[in-house]
DNA sequence: TATTGTTATACTCTATAACTATA
DNA sequence: TATAGTTATAGAGTATAACAATA
């Protein structure tokens, strides 16, 4: 269940080869009939043209999703942001001190935890996500230019369907 | 763009901390109107329940994948593997390397390029896909219930829009 | 000259154990 | 006793360079 390129095999010759049984789709069939298959490989597809578009703003996706939700939830701490994010803490500790050393976040004190940090995006930070979220929108719908904005509409509510309230 | 796991964070109380502006959606209401955040998140789910289904067999998605391609396009090279399903040969190698030392796979030689060797399923092979694949189906089934088989199928159909022709 | 399969290796990403300060 | 943040490190995954055999 990798994802996979477009780039399909240039050396294969349609009838002469032993193996030429079943290769309309190049031995993906079963694979193509597996959501998990499906949405790995358009997820795939999706973040190759995120880093086209945001790559410039040297940040990686988990970066961009990072300083997306402080800047949306100001004041969050290093721990919501693991749950809500799926990193692990000691991770995210060196994500954060690179964003710090970068200038793009402040930390301050937690309001009545004295053990947390609340997060904030710095005024740098807040001007390179105003241009970064503009450019991650505008890859996301050039990843799905074949989409109608109804089909787009109707398969983010699929795809949150899927993971909301599972896992 | 990282996927996420529904657990919510436990500590936080409505209305008495200080940056609960727009917390509704835990700071990613901006990363849920990006198609590649869902399709990240919803692969990661359906992954988690092809683990739990497939993993006792002990074999990765990676794994899986080759296989599946090998059992379906039997004679296939291990370069076609690697353009099919985005591995780089130096990683194929190994992999194929480990799936043969299980006897999961056969090598026979390249009826026309010497340089190439093609890649069966053995008879053991064959009967693990068998089960495997039943297992993949049933788990991408339960990654999935919350959605009809219209609802499923368009949902295949939108995916591979995205990903078909695309890079 | 290009390609297949391969080795060796570097790099990145992810995961685990354990510590401190505080709850 | 549990949790937030942290350190150090191990392990898995992914990538690059270079080689021999063959096209």
């Amino acid at each position: 269940m990798s994802t996979a390129p477009r780039t399909v095999s240039t050396t294969r010759k349609p009838k002469e080869e032993v193996a030429d049984v079943s290769s309309e789709a190049g031995g993906t069939e079963y694979l193509e009939t597996l959501l998990g298959y499906n949405a790995s490989r358009a997820a795939h597809t999706l973040v190759s043209h995120f880093i086209r578009g945001v790559g410039s703003f040297d940040l990686r996706t988990v970066d961009f999703s990072v300083l997306s939700v402080i800047g949306h939830w100001p004041g969050v701490t290093s721990r919501q942001l693991c749950q809500q994010l799926n990193v692990l803490p000691p991770n995210m500790v060196v994500l954060l001190r690179d964003l710090d050393k970068r200038g793009l976040i402040e930390r301050q004190p937690h309001p009545t935890d004295r053990r947390a940090v609340g997060l904030l995006l710095s005024t740098s930070g807040k001007a390179l996500m105003k241009k970064a979220e503009k450019a991650a929108s505008a890859a996301d719908l050039l990843g799905s230019t074949r989409l109608s904005s109804a089909e787009r509409k109707n398969l983010v509510r699929l795809l949150q369907k899927i993971y909301i309230s599972a896992a």
